[in-house]
DNA sequence: CGCCTGACCACGT
DNA sequence: CACGTGGCCAGGC
């Protein structure tokens, strides 16, 4: 049987998502196995068409949306953020304490 | 090959 | 917390 492709792990990852959580890129990048390509979440993403795919759950480390504020795709990003839950405060931050990851040393999968 | 760009990140100021 | 800087890596030319 062939293994996952790095691309198939990152998606994987980001699937593995639960709703009203998100994760940041480099944490989705460590979670596939590919500790320190941050970069390469953000790629895949910026070309990604599938629409099933919660790409709105992927957050910068620090906690702040990766599009331009007031941009529409930020709204789109945030709205749906909130619609599961997530708390964005007035700056357009997830606070801290609701991720999971901030930087990519830490435990991934959090306290419980 | 080198050079530039990007849905990034850590760190110092 | 905001900014600038350097580092990182995959692609496009």
């Amino acid at each position: 049987m062939a293994a996952l492709s790095a691309v198939e792990r990152i998606l994987a990852a980001i699937r593995a998502i639960p709703r009203g959580e998100t994760a940041a890129y480099g944490v989705v990048a460590q979670r596939a196995g590919l500790p320190g390509r941050a970069r390469m979440v953000a790629r895949l993403l910026s070309h990604n068409d599938d629409p099933r795919l919660p790409w709105h759950r992927v957050l910068r480390a620090d906690g702040r949306s990766a599009f331009p504020p007031g941009s529409e795709q930020q709204r789109e990003q945030l709205d749906r953020l909130r619609r599961e839950g997530v708390e964005i405060d007035a700056h357009g931050r997830v606070r801290a304490g609701r991720r999971r990851g901030r930087s990519m040393d830490e435990e991934v999968w959090g306290p419980d």
